[in-house]
DNA sequence: ATCCCGAGGG
DNA sequence: CCCTCTGGAT
């Protein structure tokens, strides 16, 4: 992307979306962070299913302690990876109680410190729960980033980086979300919908063959 | 580079 | 059937 549409470009995205939200649903910094672990190569909708009800009872750490590795695989067994992800938020969670008085920590080297938290989760919790300026590279941006030409990359610590100079001011603090939905709802892996793309005239991406899902990145 | 791994969409 | 979804640890 030429660097004079960088700024129309996030102009375009914040008018029509002024203020982005994540759409993990949480009740406090502790859930918000269980959910962005249980993201992990899973949708926010099945995420939201599994926690509705998980929430409802567990809502820091000692009660999830509590729950049990077992009794959190009950509730979370319809997402993806959930051995996984149950073992790493128990353990999680007793870090947090023995290591940082049952709070979470606005650090980022803390946050990666804690079982199944690595530089994306700890950069989504950052933005979100305490405003940093952040910007979280998941497989939508990774996509997005490399489509438009916003950066390209790699790696997705590559293409942060990029992001992080490429992104002016007042742009930094949303620009995580608008890349983010834009990816999920528009620049689609399988089938990006150009034709109805907002920000297409500052993109030279366009999809090759859409037979076979040949989507052409 | 590999493993973990269920649900939804095409 | 195959691909994708707010990755992390080994």
């Amino acid at each position: 992307m030429a660097k004079a549409d960088i700024e129309p470009f996030f102009a375009r995205l914040a008018a029509a979306n002024p203020e982005p939200e994540t759409e993990l649903d949480y009740v406090n910094t502790y859930t918000l962070l269980v959910a962005v672990v249980l993201s992990a190569q899973a949708t926010d909708a099945g995420v939201n299913r599994a926690t509705r009800r998980l929430f409802q009872e567990v809502q820091d750490p000692a009660a999830m302690v509590a729950l049990g590795v077992e009794g959190l695989k009950a509730h979370i067994r319809t997402i993806g990876l959930f051995n996984t992800k149950a073992e790493n938020v128990i353990a999680l969670s007793k870090a947090l109680i023995e290591k940082h008085g049952g709070e979470v920590p606005a650090d980022r080297d803390a946050l990666e410190a804690l079982p199944g938290v690595g530089r994306k989760t700890a950069n989504v919790v950052l933005n979100i729960a305490f405003g940093e300026e952040t910007c979280a590279v998941d497989t939508h941006i990774f996509r997005v980033g490399n489509r438009t030409g916003l950066a390209r990359g790699k790696t997705p610590l590559a293409v942060e980086k990029g992001l992080m100079k490429a992104i002016p001011q007042p742009y930094r603090r949303h620009a995580h979300h608008w890349l983010i939905l834009h990816g999920r709802y528009v620049c689609k892996a399988r089938t990006p919908e150009c034709w109805r793309c907002t920000v297409s005239e500052y993109c030279r991406f366009t999809p090759k063959t859409v037979i076979r899902g040949v989507s052409g990145d």
